[in-house]
DNA sequence: TTGAAAGCGGTACCAG
DNA sequence: CTGGTACCGCTTTCAA
C-alpha cells in the first residue's frame, strides 16, 4: 500500500504523511497519529524501488568472492552480512566460479543490479580496476587495491616464531599458487622470520607433487603451509607414508578453517579474525557511500596462532640427524 | 546515464529509445542505430530502480539459511546463486544466525527490501509461514510446507541397505536434534528399512552424551548417523577410546560435507544432490513469480552412497559374540 | 515510424 | 503545521 493511499484515505496529503513516516517535518501530534494508525491498519510498506530510485541509492551492497564453497568465504560472507544488516544494508552476493572472467561478470552484475558498492574477494592475481562505485577490496597488504585484510605478514612471523620455539631449525614452506598475494606474502614472511634462525626452502603445489619423504629425509621436522588446505595435504601425505604427526614432523596451516579443529591430529594454525576484517570492510565501505571523503583505509587486522595438535618439539633424534651434516 | 539524456543529446523522445533498448516497438534501422551508437557512446546503463518502480518486478530473490557457516548451505548457495544468475535474477543473502527469530526476521528484511520471491531454508522445528510472496521451502517431505528437497527417506533406505550388504546386524542410529524434520526422516527411514534385517537403536545427541563404548560392548558394529557432523563426533570418540574404524566399527553420514571425503578415514555417506535441488527450488520460485499457476512442487531428489573409508565388512569375530548371546 | 504524456511511490522544496 | 508539486528513470498506451 502506498503513501497515496493512506493520504486518500485519511483526506491528507502525500507530503505530510511522507512527513510523518520519516519522522522529518514537522507534524501534528494529533494528526501524525492517526496516520501512524491508518499506515498500520492497511499494513503499510514503503517501496524500496521507490526509494531507490527517489535517493539513488539503492541501500545494497554486492559481495564478490572467488569460490563461496572454500572453506573459509562462508565465515567472510556471514560477518558481511551481519555487520551490513546492522547499518540497514542488504548483500547481494556474486560467486566468480573460480575464474577471473566470472569475477568481471559478477561485478557488472552487480553493478547493473544498482547495487551501492561493492567488497571484493578478488580471484587470486587478478587486479581489482577501479570502479565507478565505493569499492572495499579484502586481499593482502601487498596488493595496492587492498582496502582490509588479515595481516597476512605478522601472521607469517607468528607462525615462524612458533615452529622455532619448538625447536624445528630445516623447515619445509608450502604454497599452492604463487598468483596468490596472500599466499606470497605469507610465505615471504615466514621465510623472512626463519632467516638466519633456521633452513628453510620453499615449495610450491602448483609446480609438482610434494614429495614428503624425500624432504623429511634431508631432515626437515616442519611443514608450515600458507593454507590449512595444503597442511591437511600435508597431514594426509604423512599419514600414507607412515610419517607420524607430530612425532616426526610438525605441520602447521593458516585460516583456521573449520575443519582444522575436527580433524586428527587437529590442526596448528594462524587464525584470521574473520569478523574484525569482514566489519571493517563493510564500514568502510558504508562511510565511502555516504561520501565520507579522505578515509583511511582500514588496512590491517593481526592474526592469531592456535596451537593444536598438529605441532610438537623437535625430537632430539631428528635434530642430532641434523646437527650432524 | 539515462533514457532521457540520449533522447535530448539525439532530439529523439524518450519512448523512441525506450522502444529501441527494449526492442519493442518498431522504430526505422537508421534511427536505432544511431541511438544505439549513442547509448554505447554516453555508456547507457538502465537503472534498475526505475524499472523496479515502473514494473514492480526487482529481479532478486531472497535466500534464507540457518547458518551459513554450516558447511551445507555454501554449497546450495552457490547452487542458487548461479541458476537465479542464468534465469537472470540476484540473489539477497539473510542468515537466520542459529535463531527462530532470527528467521522471521531475515523474512521481513528481504521483504522489506522488495524481493520477488523467497527461498528459505527453515531453521529446524520451525514452521514458515504462508506469505505474501512466492516461496520456495527446502526442507524435507514431512513438512507440509516442502517445496522440494534431497529424498531424505529414500536416502535412509539406502544407508540401511549399504550397511546389511556389508553384514552388520546390530546397528546405532544418530541423531542430533528431534526438531529438526531432515533428521527425524532419515533416521525414521532408516529404522524402517533395517525392521526384521537387523536389530536396531537410535540415540539423539541432544539427550545426552554417546556412549560408544558401552553401545560397541553391546554388539553394535555400526553407526548410521542423520549427519557427516554426527559422524564425525562418533569417529572421533572412536579414535579416543581405541575402537578402530572401520575394523571393529563401521561409521557413515549424510550429506557428503566437504571434509568427509578428507578425514581420515574417510567417511561413507549419503550425499544429496545439492545442485539438482537448488536448480529446482529457483526454477519453481521463478515460475511462481512469473504467475504460472497451477505449480506442481519439484518436490524429492534423490541421494546416492558414496563408500569411503568409514565403513567395512562387519567382523566376524564381532558377528560371533552377538551372534553366541 | 515517432512523440506526448501519464504514472509507478516516494522526497523535498516552497507556499500558504 | 499542512499541502501542492516537480522530479527520479522508465514503460506504455494513444495520437499524430
Amino acid at each position: 500500500m502506498s503513501l497515496r493511499r493512506i493520504a486518500q484515505d485519511l483526506g491528507v496529503s502525500v507530503a505530510t504523511v511522507s512527513n510523518v513516516m520519516s519522522g522529518k517535518g514537522r507534524v501534528s501530534e494529533p494528526l501524525a497519529e492517526r496516520i501512524l494508525l491508518h499506515a498500520n491498519l492497511i499494513d503499510y510498506r514503503p517501496s524500496a524501488a521507490a526509494l531507490a530510485l527517489k535517493t539513488g541509492r539503492s541501500g545494497i551492497i554486492g559481495f564478490v568472492m572467488p569460490d563461496i564453497t572454500h572453506p573459509l568465504f562462508p565465515q567472510l560472507a556471514q560477518g558481511v552480512e551481519r555487520v551490513a544488516d546492522n547499518l540497514g544494508l542488504g548483500v547481494l552476493i556474486a560467486d566468480s566460479r573460480g575464474q577471473a572472467a566470472g569475477q568481471v561478470a559478477a561485478i557488472a552484475r552487480l553493478v547493473s543490479r544498482g547495487v551501492d558498492g561493492l567488497i571484493v574477494v578478488p580471484h587470486r592475481g587478478t587486479q581489482i580496476l577501479a570502479q565507478t562505485l565505493p569499492l572495499a577490496v579484502i586481499n593482502s597488504a601487498s596488493d595496492p587495491m587492498n582496502t582490509v585484510s588479515a595481516d597476512h605478514a605478522q601472521g607469517g612471523a607468528l607462525a615462524a616464531d612458533a615452529i622455532l620455539a619448538l625447536g624445528h631449525r630445516r623447515v619445509l614452506l608450502l604454497g599452492g599458487d604463487r598468483r596468490s598475494e596472500v599466499q606470497r606474502d605469507r610465505i615471504a614472511a615466514m621465510s623472512a622470520s626463519l632467516q638466519n634462525r633456521a633452513e628453510a626452502q620453499t615449495a610450491w603445489l602448483e609446480d609438482d607433487n610434494l614429495d614428503l619423504r624425500g624432504h623429511v629425509s634431508q631432515g626437515v621436522t616442519a611443514v608450515l603451509a600458507a593454507s590449512d588446505l595444503f597442511a591437511l595435504k600435508v597431514l594426509s601425505d604423512a599419514a600414507e607414508l607412515g610419517i607420524s604427526c607430530p612425532e616426526s614432523i610438525s605441520v602447521m596451516g593458516f585460516d583456521n578453517l573449520p575443519f582444522s579443529a575436527i580433524m586428527r591430529p587437529s590442526l596448528s594454525t594462524i587464525a584470521p579474525d574473520v569478523a574484525e576484517v569482514s566489519r571493517r570492510a563493510v564500514e568502510y565501505l558504508h562511510s565511502a557511500i555516504n561520501g565520507k571523503t579522505q578515509l583511511v583505509r582500514p588496512e590491517l587486522v593481526p592474526m592469531s596462532f592456535i596451537k593444536r595438535g598438529s605441532t610438537g618439539a623437535a625430537s632430539f633424534k631428528t635434530n642430532q640427524k641434523y646437527n650432524r651434516r
